[in-house]
DNA sequence: TTTAGCAGTCAATTTTAGTGAGTGCTAATT
DNA sequence: AATTAGCACTCACTAAAATTGACTGCTAAA
């Protein structure tokens, strides 16, 4: 059996009608909704060998049907148009972004509930140090009798701050002598490059100062560790909550939960930026609001080989209505596909979320890397939310530009 | 009518099971479970006069009583016993306590999600500085030809950190001297004598370095707003969804969307650690292991008449069984009450939490304030709660006294 | 004052019947 | 050969009806 042009655009029909009520459709919804000049015995019958293709599901004899992962995920590789983002929601982001922030922590909370807001999903954020990060310049001040500061700089103008108590009474001046020692011995040494053997031989060579040396040293290992270690950010959990196929209190337990744990949360967010063989990487097309309507999802990769001879079927399509979809292999794409958006669907996702849809974007900020997730049901508006996305990020790489 | 000793007896019977149950409790089960040598009838009619009195509500006619806000009141007041904390919950605090942390944040985020994993309830902790703070120290570090690190030391060795970008190269000679004049002119100033009057003052002084003193300046009040603003942490929010009072998809949604919410958490938060009229303060007694039975709530303060009734009645009570309970009047225990516990329960809570109680412990470790909330169902385990939230304040204050 | 006993109440549960949106299959039509 | 009309069938969902049982309040006896 073939997934020919109509069977196509049944799916499509169902999913868009599945995403907007949450309700098994039938036969007659679609004949009546749709303009496909066909009846709804037609219907019924495509609706049956798109079944059997494994693209819907039908949740008990007598109900309409319901995409699968699968549908979806032809759905989401193919079928995905570009929606212009609400000028509303424009104006939000670029007030986003024009705000001065005191530190990116707080840039990127905003950042969480802006996106959350605008696409009324859950939206987690993500934020690690760059272990490549090399230290600048250490700073040794005393503001106390018995108090040091130690000051260090890392590249980009990441700096840190430890207050240490010591025993003995030092010197500015003694200070001075052991900030500049170290600045020679740690200068342009990245942070995975500062280990026990540089630290213990650092400790050899200014044996003298040992008393107040240790600390220091030990205090640089401790933020070293500190540093590397992601930081999470959740906004509108509460979002989850309001869609039926939550309304299991059990199923909603189970996902804040998920989102309260740090070390699940790490695995669900590692596993959706993963580009493993399941899941889609979309590309970042330049989209000018002149040109909108032909700027369409460029296909990375494709998974399954029912889905590639959907694809072929779906791309010529496009083409013969004069759109600019390209196929582009994995290997042209290597490099910028870095920073592309991924969507993982239900089981592509660890366990906790297999009723979920996670669209991830990888963000790189050179001293700063993480990523940002919209985390919703199934069959979430993945239109509305990559556009907003994509909106967000477009604001991001400018900025960054800037800067 | 009166609220005499078998009447007390039953309406502690009826909270205490409906704690456990979350059933309204009827007078057969309290003639099985509690051997008060009484028969149902009995307890019946001493129930009706229990509600008339307003202390049990009856959901419907034909279903048994249920505590109303005022039953929960007398027995918070007037019944708590203390509770002993686990071994295991012992062994936690211990370890969460010597174990070092880099900054106050990541301490404060363990100890809530302890505090919720040893309740099950939802914690949430707030934290901001003290507006007295003064500046001690500033120092402007040459990083970059055109980067300029901005570090302020405050009391108790809190570090704030600026890097500030300058268009002309600035050697560090010139920098301290900036630094050095700040200090002399910032020094010993709190973070609110800080105002327009203060900077445009010294910008006159300092006019020669306008260009470097401006951004700088402005950067410090920047910092100083930020530094007002209290920042909210909540551990366990999955706990909420958990019981059978919250089943109802709203009020759940209802509830995390108003932990995620800074204004409405702040009202919330404010709300539950003022000391007006509603509300019990319950005195922090010191207790010692050895004599833990005899450990109970001292009464700070009580709120209505028939309440004030009861009180009387319980305390003699307790009194004949050789027990410690004193009444301490509001004027005598002005000063130590200041870091007492305080509970809330339903209405006297704002809106959205009326079907909550809220048990809040307002700490000051001098340089930072803040407080400590359980919030959990009315019927909550508030001997537990409490119980567990005094051993981590007395591993608070025992580990304050040592820095 | 207490208690046994009984009639009455009402939420919750179970049962029953009815409805309607949906299907699959078949036979007629294009 | 593909499409469609028509029909029997399925089954979740709903509303109404019947049943259950955990309560109460009241009364009269102890």
């Amino acid at each position: 059996m073939e997934l020919d042009d109509r069977k196509i655009k049944i799916l499509e029909a169902i999913i868009d009608d599945y995403i907007k009520t949450a309700e098994p459709v039938g036969s007659r919804t679609i004949e009546k909704k749709h303009e496909l000049g066909i009846s709804s015995a037609t219907i019924r019958n495509e609706m049956a060998d798109l079944e059997e293709l494994g693209f819907l599901m039908q949740p008990h004899t007598s109900a309409g049907r319901i995409p699968s992962d699968k549908g979806y995920r032809l759905y989401v590789d193919e079928m995905l148009k570009n929606s212009k983002v609400s000028t509303k929601a424009r104006k939000q982001i670029d007030t986003l972004f024009n705000k001065t922030y005191s530190s990116l922590d707080n840039f990127m909370k905003d950042l969480s509930n802006l996106l959350s807001e605008l696409t009324n999903y859950t939206v987690i954020t993500s934020k690690y140090s760059d272990r490549g990060l090399s230290i600048k310049n250490i700073q040794l001040i005393n503001i106390d009798p018995n108090t040091i500061l130690l000051v260090t700089v890392l590249d980009k103008s990441q700096v840190k701050n430890n207050v240490l108590h010591v025993n003995e009474q030092v010197s500015q001046e003694v200070l001075t002598a052991i900030a500049d020692l170290l600045n020679e011995e740690l200068d342009n040494k990245t942070l995975s490059d500062i280990n026990l053997d540089l630290t213990t031989n650092i400790k050899m060579k200014l044996g003298k100062y040992k008393n107040i040396l240790d600390p220091i040293l030990d205090i640089i290992t401790d933020m070293i560790n500190e540093i590397d270690k992601p930081e999470y950010y959740a906004a509108g959990m509460n979002n989850i909550l309001s869609f039926p196929e939550f309304t299991d209190i059990k199923q909603a337990r189970n996902l804040i939960g998920l989102m309260e744990d740090k070390t699940m949360l790490g695995n669900l967010l590692t596993n959706a930026m993963d580009n493993n063989d399941d899941g889609t990487k979309v590309n970042l097309s330049d989209s000018d609001d002149d040109n909108d309507d032909n700027d369409d999802l460029n296909i990375i990769e494709l998974t399954d080989e029912d889905i590639k001879d959907a694809s072929a079927i779906v791309s010529k399509n496009k083409k013969d209505k004069n759109s600019k979809v390209k196929k582009v292999s994995k290997k042209d794409n290597k490099k910028e596909s870095n920073n592309d958006i991924s969507i993982k669907i239900g089981d592509e996702n660890v366990p906790n979320a297999k009723d979920c849809s996670i669209i991830t974007y990888k963000y790189d900020l050179d001293d700063t890397k993480g990523q940002i997730s919209i985390i919703g049901p199934k069959r979430m508006d993945y239109e509305n939310s990559i556009s907003v996305l994509k909106a967000i990020i477009k604001s991001m790489e400018t900025k960054k530009g800037n800067t």
